[in-house]
DNA sequence: GTCTATACTTCGATAGAC
DNA sequence: GTCTATCGAAGTATAGAC
């Protein structure tokens, strides 16, 4: 859908997750977000009454995407695990934003976003060990794709950090 | 140290760092702060004159736990691999909520707290790679401690990640 | 559906008593 | 070295015009 035809609702939740991703929960308030969206916080508080209610429109956007990022995992050309792997490093996709989105607002208490969380990761182990039939394996491949992506969200992040992974998992035959 | 020896200074980075790691950065304000340590407002702005100075003397005490960390990870008896992977599941220690508290401020776009874990993060890596002498299998196993770490501080950890990683790093002779 | 104006609360920080 | 009192700025949320 073009910039230009996204509903003022979407627009909200966007520039949401762009604030957290960029500065942190601290920074993202009702009118930075309004400002950010172009709207006064009048408009935005009318399409969510509450910033609760913004967080949870956020948050069900999330679990679309999430559902439909496992069904293209499943049937990667290069394979789950070369997919699980490479976009597990940001690649700034709108998927990516609002994952790390949620993630800030995780740390933050937040039970909704924390559950969330575990459901998509809960997808993405199903599709791994299916695929390799390894449980230990599987296990550990997520943990390297948590480790890329803390990292990235940190500002930690190696150049070459996939190019070791892959290295490694070919010894292991995963790859 | 024992607890009630501890200077008031030293009991309100603790109080910063416990709220950090139980409720994030909104909710560790200087009220709250305070409140934890049992001093005023007042008594926490005559020891650090400002949040940003609170932040800074936290990272400072960082840096020290940081380097007698390394020291014990070159000479742990398990050898260094199963040292840094059972130290990245939070065991509770003062090092990782320290840890875990300047991961927080890091996604508030706080360059010092940044560079505070990138150093610490090269320290570690460097132990591993003089004694593994292989860096692609140093960079994956340091990937697998960001990953155990970044579970357990979303609450996203898995009961057994711990024995799949040794299984799995057995079959790379790592361990 | 979006805006302005405003009420109420909380935050970070200062001043000055003890 | 610690406390109380207070200020100005910023935060969330409501009311009502357009």
């Amino acid at each position: 859908m073009p910039a230009a035809e996204r509903s003022t609702r979407d627009r909200l939740i966007d520039a949401f997750e762009t604030l957290l991703v960029s500065a942190g929960t601290r920074s993202a308030t009702l009118d930075a977000v309004a400002a950010e969206a172009n709207v006064s916080k009048g408009g935005l508080l009318y399409h969510f009454h509450s910033k609760d209610e913004l967080v949870e429109g956020m948050l069900v956007r999330l679990r679309e995407q999430g559902r439909a990022d496992v069904d293209k995992m499943r049937t990667a050309k290069k394979g789950p695990v070369d997919f699980y792997l490479t976009t597990s490093v940001n690649t700034g996709s709108a998927f990516d934003r609002a994952l790390i989105a949620a993630g800030r607002i995780a740390q933050e208490n937040d039970s909704r976003a924390s559950a969330a969380l575990a459901d998509l990761r809960e997808g993405w182990f199903t599709v791994l060990r299916e695929h390799l039939g390894d449980e230990s394996l599987a296990r550990t491949i997520q943990l390297i794709g948590d480790g890329l992506y803390f990292d990235d969200t940190t500002g930690l992040s190696e150049k070459n950090a996939l190019k070791h992974v892959r290295d490694v998992l070919t010894r292991l035959g995963a790859l």
